[in-house]
DNA sequence: TCGTTTTTAATGTATAGACAAAATAGCGAA
DNA sequence: TTCGCTATTTTGTCTATACATTAAAAACGA
């Protein structure tokens, strides 16, 4: 019973939301009757209150009063862990070999169109294309581009080895993303730098970021089925706080 | 300016947080500062950088003072919405055929070793397996397991033309749910059903929903490649409140 | 010098009150 | 009836203050 006030009414409610024992749409107390109920200041009950709000578990209206809100959307955070780190983490050797990297200019080459990004033609770009390793065996094939308006320090970046995702984590932060997954076959080239049959499954992983409204990178990762899966989670454990 | 203060000083430190002008690590003023420069009391202060701690940007500890976060894991929020929705926003009629429908017990049949799910053996579980078509199309398969013990209700439902999937979303809420998104090669059966040649490309989501530690389902879902994708966003449009 | 105790600076929690804003409800007039 | 105004309820914000808690820093003692 030493947890904070504020804390133990947020959670009451909680519970019983998330219990069922009140249903969605149904309204709670006013912070009048809270206050009564528990015994102390209005502003204990509103934190309470308030931080339910922020959380999407109930919706606040003036006048009105405080509801359960409905299930809200189905979205879940998703983990886009660094490939390095990852395969590190299983024991393999990773490794990153550099296929291609070339300075252009969005509107040169066939840049625009898969990226669908909106950037100026005008606009530097560094083109990056290699195929991640894991244990001598490639399983993702990589192909990048970075905006060197934004990021020029990358023209200094050594990448043999360790792979442009992992420099960009490390030096430029983002701050917008958009990220597409599909599945689709292996094209002729891509299966015989991935060594495996044209056709075969591969997951997909399309990826844009911006920093504020300037485009930073723009990815597209192809995965061998089987040799890579993305997981998302959605929990208490991901929005613990104090 | 008309926006509530403590609203105002949170984006202050946020905006300087995601463009990079405060380095994580990097201390920022005590509140005592802060209530002067604002010319407010220090609950306002506290409430903004409160609200900053909870959505994780900085890190506060007593006497030392508060810090800008590390660079926190790379997850972005991904809406799994539902599929009868999403292919009727395209403009194209939706039908869910269920092809089975079976209670069971876990113990029984294949059901503990796919689902991974630690439910005890004798716990009464749906089963249902049906088609998403779009348009008349198959676009997609799905297996289930929903735990009866839970979701008692769910026998009285009707999936002729709905799927689980919608009944789930509005009656049951979940409060903790796993995914795990890869791609893979449509099976003999699979590929009959989904009417692609076996071994097509497919993407295939798994993911289990839990309400506090109570299993409710697990699901299994596989999409014929380019009929399908996730797509995932992370930016101030996600996060967006009051 | 090293380990222990005390101080102190910072956040955490809570109070009581005030006014603002918004949306519902009710009332009166065209 | 219907439109529009007003009153009222409920949340939103903010203030000024108080005391609790914690952990870093300083003081102290062997």
């Amino acid at each position: 019973m030493n947890r904070p006030l504020h804390e133990r009414i947020r959670q009451d409610f909680e519970t019983r939301i998330l219990a069922g024992a009140l249903a969605p749409g149904e309204r709670l107390p006013t912070e009048q009757a809270l206050m009564a109920h528990y015994d102390c200041a209005r502003m204990t009950v509103n934190k309470a209150l308030s931080a339910l709000a922020t959380a999407g578990l109930v919706d606040r209206r003036k006048k009105a009063g405080t509801f359960v809100a409905r299930p809200r959307v189905h979205s879940m955070a998703m983990d886009i862990p660094d490939l390095g780190a990852q395969v590190a983490e299983r024991g393999q050797a990773y490794r990153f070999d550099l296929a291609l990297r070339r300075e252009m200019h969005a509107a040169t080459g066939r840049a625009q169109a898969p990226m669908e990004w909106k950037v100026d033609g005008s606009v530097p770009l560094l083109e990056l294309e290699g195929i991640h390793f894991a244990d001598g065996a490639p399983f993702a094939l990589e192909h990048r581009f970075v905006n060197l308006t934004a990021v020029p320090e990358i023209l200094d970046a050594d990448f043999t080895g360790s792979s442009p995702g992992t420099w960009l984590l490390e030096h430029v932060p983002w701050t917008e993303a958009d990220a597409r997954i599909t599945a689709t076959g292996a094209g002729a080239t891509e299966a015989r730098l991935l060594a495996v049959e044209p056709g075969a499954p591969c997951l997909c992983v399309e990826r844009k970021t911006w920093r504020g409204s300037e485009p930073i990178t723009y990815v597209r990762q192809l995965f061998v089925a089987g040799a890579y899966e993305l997981t998302a989670h959605f929990g208490p454990g991901a929005r613990r706080d104090t």
